[in-house]
DNA sequence: TGACAATAGGTGCATACGCACTCATATTAC
DNA sequence: GTAATATGAGTGCGTATGCACCTATTGTCA
């Protein structure tokens, strides 16, 4: 018996999640973004300008993860955040320029990538998996 | 459209795994130790002694990860980590008398945890979605 | 208007994750 | 037996993750 086989459904997820990332790091290694910030462009993306609040609710991830993990983003000149003028406790984040470009060319990446796992693990499977995942998600969210 | 639509394998792996984590990581919390130091545990009493490198292979993740998770529960108590004697190159792991009992207390609750997964998202789903990640897994493993 | 509650965000801390690089020991080739 | 190679492990660095606690600003209500 492997550890693979232990039935922990955390565990089990922790793992497909790590390969899974890791493997879409590799395929988008050279636009010189992480697969958490090729998400996080393309959210913001289609969504600027946003609070740090609105952003995390979006990605459905802790705030304070989320607000740490902007800081490489910016200082790469990739999303600009400023702060508030009707509510000056507000961070309002956009993309810049820079930031369009980047999320361009790590799009390119990112379909391959998309397209190498569908054409590994089967479209139809995959897709299923996609929605069984987001259904595990919710099973546990408070 | 939220970012829940985003129809990226890798950032919905990540997202339910991160709250599947939490799910987890709450229910043992009383138990003292975190979700991934159990599964460790749970491997190391099944599988003592073993070297770094076998520990690694067993929960399918990187040898540098692990062996810095390895430093908690170690300085805890829940292990012991020697040098070994016919290849001095190699650190012994192995339970303690103290992990094996924390090891049954975070049992208790981890089996909680499981029967609550199971309860809210099918048996029978739960196994099917578990042995989908398994294969994901495997179809972007190197 | 002034006290109090609610909200947005930041910080300290600890764990989790993996890559590139290095060191020490063991094995292999000659 | 020694030089070259392979292997096990450690370290520096940067990102990812979330909890507890804090500050600043805004909103509310007497």
């Amino acid at each position: 018996m492997s550890a693979l086989d232990i039935p922990c459904y955390s565990f089990t997820a922790r793992h497909a999640s790590r390969h899974l990332s890791q493997f879409y790091e590799h395929m988008i290694a050279d636009s010189g973004i992480h697969a958490q910030q090729f998400t996080i462009l393309a959210i913001v993306k289609n969504k600027e300008p946003l609070t740090i609040i609105e952003l995390a609710e979006e990605l459905a991830m802790d705030r304070t993860t989320l607000a740490r993990s902007l800081h490489p983003i910016e200082r790469d000149g990739f999303i600009s955040i400023s702060s508030g003028t009707k509510d000056r406790r507000n961070r309002i984040i956009s993309i810049t320029e820079h930031g369009k470009r980047q999320l361009e060319l790590a799009s390119k990446m990112w379909r391959r990538a998309q397209a190498e796992f569908e054409s590994r693990f089967g479209i139809e499977r995959a897709a299923r998996l996609r929605e069984e995942l987001r259904a595990a998600a919710d099973a546990v969210s408070f």
